[in-house]
DNA sequence: TTTTATGATATTGTATACATTTTTAGATCA
DNA sequence: TGATCTAAAAATGTATACAATATCATAAAA
């Protein structure tokens, strides 16, 4: 998945592309491995990645532009630490994406789309089933871009991509008081307004369900501790 | 509007921050003064803009996230040359995101915010008056991010700048036959909507206005010859 | 004890040097 | 003439050096 091919000149064995470094800071973010605040220090995340500050800052600022980064000048990079306001945007930017999104997957969504969505709730199931928090996550915010992708306006999947990846930043910075299973739930329902082809329904629950998850939220009064940047990003 | 208020040890008088060389670039672009194609040299904009290297990569980084650049790994950066298929996404994700944000500003906007909105309008009839095309162009393109930044939601409102932004460098790729005095007109039909209140017609007239705006571009056989760099970012 | 200075340390901002790749020009050959 | 190879030039990719700024620890003063 990450462009590790090239041998760099000067690097350590392994050292890694900028994109790869984008990524693996960006995964590490959405997994909640790296709370907000923790800080990015541009030589530390050299070191760990095996190339020199140049590549970093690079994969710092692309971060920036994705506002998973602030970058504060003169003192340095930090996990984003999204205001209230910014969280109900973006949950309210989903709502308008996504309701157009779901209705043009109903329209044209083949029956392997609707299988491939089918397979990605059983493995939402199962990453449920088996405790893994990290997986779970993850799988819950792709079944959401699983759908754009196929809808087939890849401008409006990207632009969900990212408020996606902001999701999950605040589902850590704001308590998720809200279950996995509730969440499994209304998927499955989602799957089902699509097999009918029920486009209002389909529009309909994935309101619902996306205003669910934000009601989950609550402000927490102690912000989670700062990470080891190394584990983290292992 | 540029931040141009650090004196810089090395370089030349004059130097420029990061931001404005992406300002200025993005500015160029969305004035069609930049054409699509256009190779975007690290050293020839160092020069411009009395800056290393550097800063420049920084700024084409940016640029090329935004969707304005393409970089090509050993080759450089060049303004994009967007396929048809990108341009028609690009409509179809503004139908989406502007109706709901002018559904919104019909809501919540107050008299000060439609009468600036009128204001506008006022500018874009004297720039087509005075037979001003640049500044034509972009205060149509900027009659839609007025109406997103009222309508109170940031996150979608620069969702929506960028793509305002890559209309720009569609409308020139592909010819647009469209006179201004349409869009002008139209501008004008949705703010009768909005006067009254109408959310159902202020919401179809986006729509159509939008649509309208797309049919009007068609392929075009000869692609518009590079430009000199320093005359376009002066 | 708390606050305020002050110097040392560490980090970021920017430029530059070097390695690699691409482009270009010229020469050779069919 | 045109194609193909080759060497020189130019441009990009990456690392590093140096300057400017911020952070931290220590000490002095209130």
């Amino acid at each position: 998945m990450s462009a590790v091919n090239s041998l760099p000149s000067h690097g350590v064995a392994g050292a890694v592309d900028t994109d790869a470094i984008h990524d693996r800071i960006a995964n590490a973010i959405a997994a909640h491995r790296l709370p907000p605040g923790t800080k990015l220090g541009e030589e530390a995340l050299g070191e760990i990645f095996g190339v020199s500050r140049t590549k970093v800052r690079q994969a710092l600022f692309q971060l920036a532009g994705n506002k998973l980064v602030t970058l504060i000048p003169g003192r340095g990079a930090f996990v984003a630490q999204p205001s209230v306001r910014e969280a109900h945007e973006v949950f309210a930017a989903r709502r308008v994406i996504e309701a157009a999104v779901v209705a043009r997957f109903v329209e044209v969504a083949g029956t392997k789309d609707i299988d491939a969505l089918n397979d990605h709730i059983v493995l939402e199931n199962d990453a449920i089933a088996s405790g893994s928090v990290q997986s779970r996550n993850r799988l819950l915010g792709d079944f959401h871009e699983v759908i754009a992708r196929a809808a087939g306006n890849a401008v409006l999947a990207e632009i969900l991509s990212e408020l996606v990846a902001r999701t999950s930043l605040i589902t850590l910075f704001y308590q998720n008081t809200r279950g996995a299973a509730e969440s499994l739930e209304e998927h499955r329902l989602l799957l089902k307004a699509i097999r009918k082809r029920d486009s209002a329904a389909a529009v309909a629950l994935m309101h619902q369900h996306l205003t669910n998850v934000e009601r989950g939220l609550v402000l927490r009064d102690e912000i989670p501790a700062g990470a080891d940047l190394r584990a983290a990003l292992a």
